[in-house]
DNA sequence: ACATGGTTGTCAGGCGAGTGTCAGGAGAGC
DNA sequence: GCTCTCCTGACACTCGCCTGACAACCATGT
């Protein structure tokens, strides 16, 4: 999961930044409106978390120039607290969700991974591909009900694949998804990701689509 | 455990503080409902001491907002003796104990100790891991029946871990909840501290989750 | 006030799991 | 059979975690 953070204060930028990354999230940071702005635009994130007072552009302005584009990326709002006029025209503008500032790094984190569930349509916290199942809250996957111990690496791996059961998802995409921008693109760490999965839950689990990618199927029929 | 105190009148708010600090618990104190209510609405704490007759915002307000932000920390409310329409109010506005003022401070604690249980799902005032047994009444903890000599640091991190057991907690969780508002976040204490209850209690009660945090879990099936 | 014992936080060194690179091998598709 | 893609075992390096030692800080009793 790769996320965008627009955040013009260096030192809440930062400590965000920590924050998620500490949560197994790839991120990005901008910290004007225009880079934010033109991030977003070009890459692809699960979600962002955008600051309302942004220099150079405002967060608003940002918030509907996506919209019209037509991104449709979950994004969650940071307003001063008490700004209520901000929260209305922040929803009026598209926003999913608001944290106010200054908040607690638990609650944001709650709230992005509840933002990235209903964007990706699932309903529980629990994402399941036949006996494999994973927890997005406790961060636990077992198979058969049997726990099994995946890194960190390994988790984000599978987290994405789950999220998007049943297409078939490219190598660029998952290095795109699992790492941040600055990251050798043309690395076969991928490869030596799946593999690792497929030895701790079964070569059965991820398909290869040759010259394609990897795909992650609901077990057909067979019992 | 972590704690706000939303309380005008200093003298109590101070003897409070002291009482509960002494119990264990972190505490911050807020001294008018606006200040209560900020705190409430960006910092976690495991429950709230609520007095209703505040400057400013009312106690009942502030209870009334949060719930409607939708945080739902238990609150305990401090009335007035005799004032039931208080306490209807109170109820209505989400409230989940009383006690009168003046109080007597160990109720007021135990009380506390009973809505925190009750709010983390566990019925009763012991809380078990495998052979690890912590009473919240007494605070003393036993390994296999024999009593074990915790420090005040040690009991409240092993306290927060089995009150989230199988759950992953984050160091900065664990930081957040066992101390208090200002607390440099980049310290290695928290580690230290699960060597010293490893050593103490053995080495296989916290697990490490590396990259997340720590997990504390019920032995599994094996004997 | 002072001494004492215990508790707590900081630091630095060391160790090991986790991660990425590589290279050789297997298999698919033509 | 040849080629291109993907698989996978081995290795090196990094970074996170552990842990022993120290110093500051209480609380306590004298």
């Amino acid at each position: 999961m790769r996320l965008l953070i627009v955040e013009d204060e260096p030192n809440l930028g930062n400590q965000l930044r920590n924050a998620l990354e500490g949560a197994g999230y790839a991120v990005d940071l901008a910290t004007d409106g225009e880079e934010g702005h033109f991030l977003g635009s070009t890459e692809t994130y699960d979600a962002v978390i955008l600051d309302l007072g942004l220099p150079e552009v405002d967060g608003l302005t940002v918030l509907d120039r996506w919209r019209r584009e037509g991104k449709t990326t979950p994004v969650l709002v940071l307003t001063a607290r008490d700004s209520w006029s901000d929260k209305v025209a922040g929803l009026d503008a598209g926003a999913d969700d608001y944290v106010a500032k200054p908040f607690q790094t638990e609650e944001l984190i709650a709230r992005l991974r509840a933002l990235i569930r209903r964007a990706s349509g699932n309903a529980s916290a629990e994402l399941t591909a036949g006996d494999i199942r994973l927890d997005t809250r406790s961060g636990k996957v077992t198979k058969d009900g049997e726990p099994v111990k995946l890194t960190a690496q390994e988790y984000k791996l599978l987290s994405y694949l789950l999220h998007h059961k049943g297409k078939v998802v490219s190598r660029t995409e998952l290095i795109e998804h699992i790492y941040d921008q600055d990251f050798d693109r043309d690395s076969n760490t991928i490869e030596v990701f799946v593999t690792r999965i497929r030895k701790k839950l079964g070569p059965d689990v991820i398909t290869t689509i040759r010259g394609l990618g990897y795909s992650l199927e609901e077990p057909a029929g067979v019992a």
